[in-house]
DNA sequence: TTGCACAATGGCAACGTTAACATTTGGTCG
DNA sequence: CGACCAAATGTTAACGTTGCCATTGTGCAA
């Protein structure tokens, strides 16, 4: 009648069905080498017990725990929940699990990172590399510990994978080159956005790469607010008939500053952002933007370490396109 | 010279100290009955060898994970991520670690979470239940496996943890009435979500409570773009001064419907909305509507299981009421 | 009848850690 | 000087699982 606290094993399994634990185990791993109305006998035993097998012990037999582990700076972070999905994906593709972590600490290093995971029960780790940590040119990843960075920079010893913010501009300033503007003018982001500087970089060596000398950018902090700041500031300038601004919210804020100042979109000025984020909340208009596959990236990094097993695969530097989409805010003219 | 492929154990550490393996653990554990320079040869010979605790062997050995499982049946939905911001937060606290896993499957039963999450390293799961489960009702939690539920209904042998929508709604059309409006309409949101209901259903009593009978409301579908045709609607229907709508994307794009016809927020009809999500998006509004505490949410679940610390803690529901954020989108017509 | 192959099962050890108990050492007090 | 105490360290065993090898049983060919 005594609640049974202790938990099951396969010595339990074991003396109730008859049989030995090793027959037990061979019962579990549906080995053929067991006769099938022993299995049932022992299949009884466990539903019976309620047997479970423990992770420790099994971990501990086999040296794997087929779990990645998953090391962010911060969290709220725009595509976390897509690379999210796709970090579950792959892992639930492979048999594995993700172990999250949330990683302060200044400085903001990837040894840190590192070692606080190497106490954690998992094969290899991903790291979501949102800043620029301390360490990233001395890094060296535990033996042992398959590491990948989520990240455009490419690192000696580490693979890496991430949306291609460079490309992601390429494909902007040309498309809005090819609708005839004469230049694009540009609504950056803050500088300790690693991802954002990377699309600035983008934006200045395509248009150099035409032969445009870059306009001065106006500098603004992701909200939509400083896209409005910044479309009123641009709606001046008569050279500005193409802006490409590096977020989806300040795309929009842009449009409705422009606006306030009584220009039109597209018909006065073609404006494009990036992240596709904003499909179910702006009922009004479809903005121009660059879509990417954050599921993706995160299936290539977990599909990197549990894909492995164990075999020393070699580095590898992934970079996945985004995808420009077509909406209503952009203007031809030629 | 050859590379050291096996994992290096207290036994090497000990061996290269010349002391026991015990000794080794205890200046792992930092504890006060060994010489500080024995310790620190220790520790040489720890840094050495590179030596790093199993995580198997100890979870073996003290029949804890120290880890919190967390199954979503769908990663991506409406505060997830604040909501893994509290579950890593309050992990971090404990010295826990937060184990993720999806859960797929039709049905969709908390039996088959349970399940897959039993094979895990955890001590506790905590599900998000952004759907209603087959056997909610029948669930009995795995023995040894606290389980706490994501969700305002409550369960008689699972703690259970959500935001209180049903509040929420109270909140919002008290103090729409509050405003001297003579009735709130509604715009609701696909019947399968469960918060919407309860969102609804608080809507729909609260009007009761204070005498007034609800009017027809308006089915959305969370997309801006049904807030924008709920608008149209009801721009036409004289009695509507007040919009209530279930998040804060349809309740932006009614804005801009009831503006396409003429009709000007919050001077002609005062609107609200649910979930503070727009603040960095929306450049020229700032729309009255409920924050809620998802971090808060995450924490005080993990708390539950992290905090019992094998203490069998009974069973609690608790609703977190969120805060109404006032804006500039509703008039007081008194 | 013997020998042999093969199927089914059992026994043992080891994975890495640490709680509980045992032992040694050095020092203090009666 | 011996008895006793505390500090520092060592020994043993156990947590649950499973790979390896040994053992038993069964049928069949020589």
């Amino acid at each position: 009648m005594a609640a049974v606290k202790k938990s099951v094993s396969v010595k339990d399994v074991a003396r109730l069905a008859g049989v030995s634990e090793q027959t037990v185990s061979r019962t579990v791993h549906d080995s053929p080498s067991v006769r099938p109305e022993t299995k049932e006998r022992v299949r009884a035993a466990m539903r019976e017990l309620g047997y479970r097998p423990n992770f420790a012990g099994r971990s501990l037999r086999r040296g794997k725990f087929k779990t990645v582990g998953v090391a962010m700076f911060n969290i709220t972070g725009t595509g976390n929940l897509d690379r999210m999905e796709g970090f579950a994906a792959a892992a639930d593709k492979h048999g594995y699990a993700i172990t999250l972590t949330k990683v302060d600490g200044h400085p903001y290093t990837l040894e840190g990172a590192s070692s606080r995971m190497s106490a954690l029960p998992v094969d290899g780790m991903v790291v979501i590399m949102n800043r620029m940590p301390a360490d990233f040119g001395t890094f060296e990843p535990l033996p042992g510990m398959q590491t990948v960075l989520v990240t455009m920079l490419e690192h000696p010893l580490c693979s890496t994978v991430d949306n291609d913010q460079f490309d992601c501009s390429r494909q902007v300033v040309e498309y809005l080159l090819g609708q005839g503007h004469k230049t694009v003018h540009f609504i950056s982001c803050p500088e300790r956005s690693l991802s954002g500087m990377q699309r600035e970089e983008g934006w200045r060596e395509t248009l150099r790469a035409h032969g445009v000398e870059p306009p001065r950018l106006v500098r603004g902090d992701w909200t939509a607010q400083s896209g409005y700041a910044a479309g009123q500031a641009l709606a001046d300038d008569p050279t500005c008939t193409a802006i490409y601004a590096s977020n989806d919210a300040m795309a929009y804020g842009c449009i409705r500053g422009l606006e306030s100042r009584g220009k039109r979109v597209p018909q006065d000025v073609s404006v494009v952002g990036v992240d596709d984020s904003l499909g179910d909340i702006v009922p009004d208009r479809r903005l121009t933007t660059v879509r990417f596959d954050n599921k993706r990236v995160g299936m290539w990094a977990v599909d990197k370490i549990a894909g492995a097993e164990g075999v020393a695969s070699g580095v590898e530097h992934m970079l996945i396109p985004g995808m420009l989409v077509e909406g209503d805010t952009v203007r031809d003219v030629r």
